[in-house]
DNA sequence: GTCTATATGGAGATAGAC
DNA sequence: GTCTATCTCCATATAGAC
């Protein structure tokens, strides 16, 4: 879930329902796109109100950011904790992470163009939190996996790119895959659903030692 | 190279100048972003003149989009023409995927979130360009080795999604890559190039009969 | 074809009453 | 806290001289 920065007051606080109106139109239009008077509207109020909440609108969406960034990333590192033989680390992982981009389906997308187009924007929240800590832990998995004689492959950096891009591209370029192998959003849900089980087992294919 | 909608004239005229800028504009800030200012600053002329040529904002762009669509997939296609086995085949399409887009690395993020963000901009577009048609080849080509015994895979479908993903993914997650992974352009660069003949060698290891 | 000047509208942000 | 009204700026687009 995306956390609010807010002194745990009522959820149907005004702050809370702008907060969740900024999100929608924010993941939808992205920051250029964005206009603080649909915020306003969707939140049922004004825009003085939001700027009576929210200073500005780059405040708004740096808060936004921030929970956004860490949920996605709180998600990830879960898996790793657990104490289990690099497949079913796999599995759980491609499961859990498909999983959590099901529900958010334009998240990768919007992070990924809005660290493009706002670099300034976002700094500052990118080295709070600490992603690229987290992230080592799953260059550790694979190594520790590798000197444990589990796996056999010839780069751990380029097996985690796999993995990675397999896991996520699909949910990025939705709008294209859709286009190009005309589906349905029926057929392209069930494949998605499909990954989680058939990425890891291709993946298993390759590096398990026989 | 991305064509220009243009009837054969100097190659140093003025609507080309402008064209040129605001390629590079529309690449960099997506179309929300995109300041007609700028483009007219960069092609050295003033706004006045850019709607002389081109009579509004959303009509630049859908020149320059469709240019750029186009010569995307055309791009795509030529390596199915070519009598080879699966394997070479591959590792051909591979390559010249990858060199294309370390000469154009922003652009599959842009298409993404373009069609994202403004699909009724690119509907027109899209049906004009036959991409469906297009793509279709590679589907036809796994299908074909499939039946000739080549490779064996699960499904066709998901071989697709993974060959895609593995190599446009690294392309379009640059910025998290490198900071998650805490790579230099230097070092991010070389990982790019190696993956030319790394993600072909790492699907065949997955799909050969032996 | 190219310019300067300007029209027009929309966006973020604030003032100030209640 | 919440509103209406308004300010200011900036972006697209056009008018019209040269």
């Amino acid at each position: 879930m995306v956390k609010v920065h807010q002194s745990s007051e009522n959820l149907d606080s005004t702050e809370q329902r702008i907060y969740i109106a900024a999100v929608d139109v924010f993941l939808e239009k992205g920051y250029d796109g964005a206009r603080m008077q649909e915020i306003a509207d969707r939140a049922g109020i004004n825009k003085a109100l939001l700027h009576y909440y929210y200073r500005s609108k780059e405040q708004l969406f740096k808060r936004f950011f921030a929970d956004t960034v860490s949920a996605m990333f709180e998600n990830i590192s879960m898996v790793f904790t657990a104490q289990l033989p690099f497949e079913e680390k796999l599995r759980r992982f491609s499961e859990a992470y498909i999983s959590f981009l099901i529900q958010r389906p334009g998240l990768p997308l919007f992070l990924l163009t809005e660290i493009r187009l706002h670099p300034q924007l976002i700094e500052n929240t990118m080295n709070d939190l600490k992603l690229k800590s987290r992230f080592t832990m799953m260059k550790l998995l694979i190594h520790e996996a590798i000197e444990k004689d589990e796996i056999e492959t010839g780069s751990a950096l380029h097996l985690m790119i796999h993995i990675v891009s397999m896991l996520i591209f699909p949910i990025v370029g939705k709008s294209m895959i859709m286009m190009l192998l005309d589906l349905t959003n029926e057929q392209y849900a069930a494949i998605i659903e499909e990954r989680k089980s058939v990425v890891p087992e291709f993946v298993l294919k390759t590096v398990k030692k026989s």
